[in-house]
DNA sequence: ACATTGTAAGTTATCATACAAGTGGTCAGA
DNA sequence: TCTGACCACTTGTATGATAACTTACAATGT
C-alpha cells in the first residue's frame, strides 16, 4: 500500500475560536480592567459568528474569572480580584497521588530557583517575615494542621521574597493544591525534618550562601519525595 | 430609619443553577470517571429548562476541566486530576501585568528543571517530536511569526516529555502569555540564536547529558534576557 | 467470506429569531 | 427639583431548524 501524506484538516470549533481570540486580545491588554467589551451583537457581526457562540466563548472566559457579564450591563474585564478564580479551586479537593508527586517534583526545580532569587533579592523585611514563619512552625509543632499551615507560608514568603510576581502567582495556586494533603503530609512525616530544613536553609539566605541554599532546599523536597513513597499509604502507584 | 433586615431576592440564573448541581454530582461522583453524561435533551428535559442553558453549564463544566463534550458523542465526566486546579493559573498570572522579564526569569529556573526531567525520561517518540519541532524553525527562520510559534511549540514539547502534568500545564499557560510578545522578541534577537541553542540542547537530551543540557538551557534563557535588557524597547517596565 | 460502502439513528454544533428581564438614561409633567 | 413613565440597549432564555459528527449496522460488490 501506497503511503500518503496529508495534513489533517483543522477542525476548531467557532466557538473556540471566538475564545481564543478574545484570549489573546485579554492578555494582551486591549482592553482595560473593568473595561466594557462591545455587546455579544457587535461581538458576533465582526466575528460573523452567531450570538450563541460568542456568549459561549464569553461564558467560558467567565468561567476562567477573566471577565464579568452583568446582566443588562455587558461583560467587563474582571478587576483583579482573587476570589473569583479561588472559587474554581474548590470543584475537586481530591488529588490523586500522581498528581501530588507531579507537584512535588515541579516543587523541586521551582523552589530551587526562589532560593536562589532570594539570596540574592531578600531584604532585612523579608527575612525577618521569614524568621516570624519559622517560628511559628517551631510553636506549632505538635499541631499538625497549624505546623502544616505555617509551614507553606514560609514557602510562599519565600516566593514573595523573589519580587517576581510569577513565582509567588504560580506558589499561591500550589499552596492551595497542597493545602489539602500538606496536613496529611505533616502527620506522615512528622515536623522535626521540616524543621531541620526551613532552619539550616533561612541561615544560609542569611549568609547569603546560594550554593548551600540551594543544594538544602532540593534535599529537602526531595527527601519529603522519598520519605512518602516510602510510606504505605502512598506507595499505590 | 429603621434597620430593616431583608434576604435579597434569590436571583440566579437558571443556567447557573444548573451548572452548580452539576458541578456537585460530579464531585459526589455520581457519575464515574469517563462514563457518559446524560444527552444535553436528555438533560434539559429533565432539569426543566431549555437545550441552550444545559449547554452553556456543560460548556462551564469543561472549561474547568470537569468533563469533556465530544461532537456527536456526548458529555464524559474527566478523570479528576490537579489539571483543573492548574487551568486557573491563567487569570491569577494575567490580572496584573506581570513584566515579561518575571516570566523570564521564571523560566530561566523551569526550564532548567524541565530539561533534567527530559534527559531522564524523554522516549524515542518524543525525540521524535522535538526534532520535528526544531526542523519547523529552521524552515521558518525567515518568518518572525511561524518561527515564534515554533519555538514555543519545542517548549511546550519538552515541557509535555517530562510527563510531569504540572509542568505541561503551567507552560501552556506561559505559553499563552509569551505568545504575543515572543514574535517581538524573535524580531528583535533574530533566529540564530535560538537556532543554535535549541539544536545543542537537542543534542545533549539525546546524549543523556544532563548536566550539559541544563546548562544549555540556563544560558539560552539568560541571553535572552540579557539581550532584551540591551534593548531599549524593552527598558520601561 | 471479506472488505468496503451506504444508511440510519443519536448526538453535539451552529444558527436565526423571538421574547423576557435588567440597566441606565431621557424627558415631560407635577 | 423630583417623579415616573418611557425608551434604547444589553444580557438571559426558549424554540426550532439545520449542519456536522460518531457509531453501529445493513447493503453491496468482489
Amino acid at each position: 500500500m501506497n503511503k500518503v501524506t496529508v495534513q489533517r484538516v483543522r477542525r476548531e470549533r467557532v466557538s473556540a475560536q471566538v475564545f481564543q481570540q478574545l484570549k489573546a486580545r485579554l492578555i494582551e491588554g486591549v482592553w482595560q480592567a473593568g473595561e466594557k467589551l462591545p455587546s455579544e451583537g457587535e461581538l458576533s457581526e465582526l466575528f460573523g459568528v452567531s450570538r450563541v457562540s460568542v456568549r459561549e466563548a464569553l461564558h467560558r472566559l467567565a468561567t476562567l474569572g477573566l471577565l464579568e457579564t452583568r446582566h443588562g450591563e455587558g461583560s467587563f474585564v474582571c478587576s483583579a480580584s482573587s476570589d473569583c478564580y479561588i472559587n474554581n479551586l474548590l470543584p475537586a479537593l481530591v488529588l490523586d497521588r500522581t498528581s501530588i508527586y507531579d507537584v512535588l517534583e515541579y516543587r523541586q526545580t521551582m523552589e530551587k530557583g526562589i532560593v536562589a532569587l532570594v539570596v540574592e533579592k531578600a531584604t532585612k523585611a523579608d527575612i525577618a517575615i521569614l524568621d516570624s514563619y519559622y517560628q511559628k512552625m517551631v510553636e506549632c509543632k505538635e499541631n499538625s494542621t497549624e505546623f502544616a499551615h505555617a509551614d507553606l507560608d514560609f514557602h510562599l514568603a519565600l516566593a514573595g521574597a523573589t519580587k517576581n510576581q510569577v513565582f509567588f502567582k504560580v506558589n499561591s495556586i500550589i499552596k492551595d493544591i497542597l493545602c489539602a494533603s500538606m496536613e496529611n503530609i505533616v502527620s506522615l512525616l512528622g515536623p522535626q525534618d521540616g524543621l531541620d530544613f526551613h532552619k539550616r536553609i533561612l541561615d544560609a539566605i542569611k549568609k547569603r550562601d546560594s550554593q548551600t541554599a540551594q543544594a538544602l532546599m532540593e534535599e529537602h523536597v526531595t527527601r519529603t519525595i522519598v520519605r512518602l513513597r516510602e510510606e504505605k499509604r502512598f506507595t499505590g502507584d
